[in-house]
DNA sequence: CGAGTTACTTGACAATCTCAAATATCCAGG
DNA sequence: CCTGGATATTTGAGATTGTCAAGTAACTCG
């Protein structure tokens, strides 16, 4: 089972620990700077373009609908989401954000420093071939 | 506030987070198949190399101490890691892994698949490309 | 020695997650 | 139309992870 991995490939992989590591971080301070957690964050950004089920978003999340529940709930407690009916399937509710959950989304993708701080040392070339290397590790 | 992205940032930024996201998951599945929860396997993968004290698993895992106590309790009592005196400072516990948190460790590390399936479609020149550049983003 | 700091644990509480069961609705075949 | 099976959501129980405040033990330094 143990495949030995060569230097170079061990190394890639820590890099990418720490990316993911000074992602989570980003994500959870950036949260925590509107007073929500990180789970409400991801939920809120997912709905923000448009509504969503409460079963796509399970999906999204990978997790269980009835987990959604709950966050939702939260959400709704604090005016950045209501339920809506969908027209077209009277069992489905979907997710919808107010106007203050608009303007929270929006907050918050600004305050998301990730995207600014570290790709800022790369040039535009750079950023080609580190878009076109993600996109194959990928598979897209 | 709102700074605009080019384009190809945004995309970039989009594709940092699919690798986190995947990520996540190969790490959950990877603990899942040994009954063990995300945290357990990370903070395990902490202390397989020496033993480490509570406080600094703490620093490590950015979470308060008193967080990291029922981990360790937990890891503990599966006979995976065991709590030790620290001859230097008895204030201080150290965890240890035992033989078999130890194997587990290893079990771990071997079915966590993320480093080999993504990377396998990259070079060795690529791999050196994307190491620099990961290197970079993070300030090294 | 004594004051202040440090390390860990405990207890109370919130949020996230899973699973099983309940309810309401949809859909397809007869 | 009507019934059986599938689907969407919620509820409730319980585990885990996380925070914070308080308590105990041990270290450090003047």
């Amino acid at each position: 089972m143990a495949m030995r991995m060569d230097p170079l490939t061990v190394e890639v992989v820590e890099l990418i620990g720490s990316v993911v590591a000074r992602y989570h971080e980003e994500y959870e301070r950036a949260a925590a700077e509107h007073a929500l957690t990180g789970a409400q964050a991801r939920v809120l950004g997912l709905l923000s373009l448009e509504p969503v089920a409460m079963r796509k978003i399970a999906r999204k999340l990978k997790c269980e609908p009835s987990n959604v529940t709950g966050i939702i709930d939260r959400l709704e407690a604090r005016g950045l989401v209501e339920r809506r009916p969908d027209p077209a399937d009277r069992r489905v509710k979907l997710a919808a954000p107010t106007e203050e959950g608009r303007r929270m989304a929006a907050a918050l993708r600004d305050s998301l420093d990730f995207a600014r701080e570290p790709l800022a040392e790369l040039s535009a070339e750079e950023r080609t071939v580190l878009r076109d290397l993600l996109r194959r590790m990928l598979g897209q």
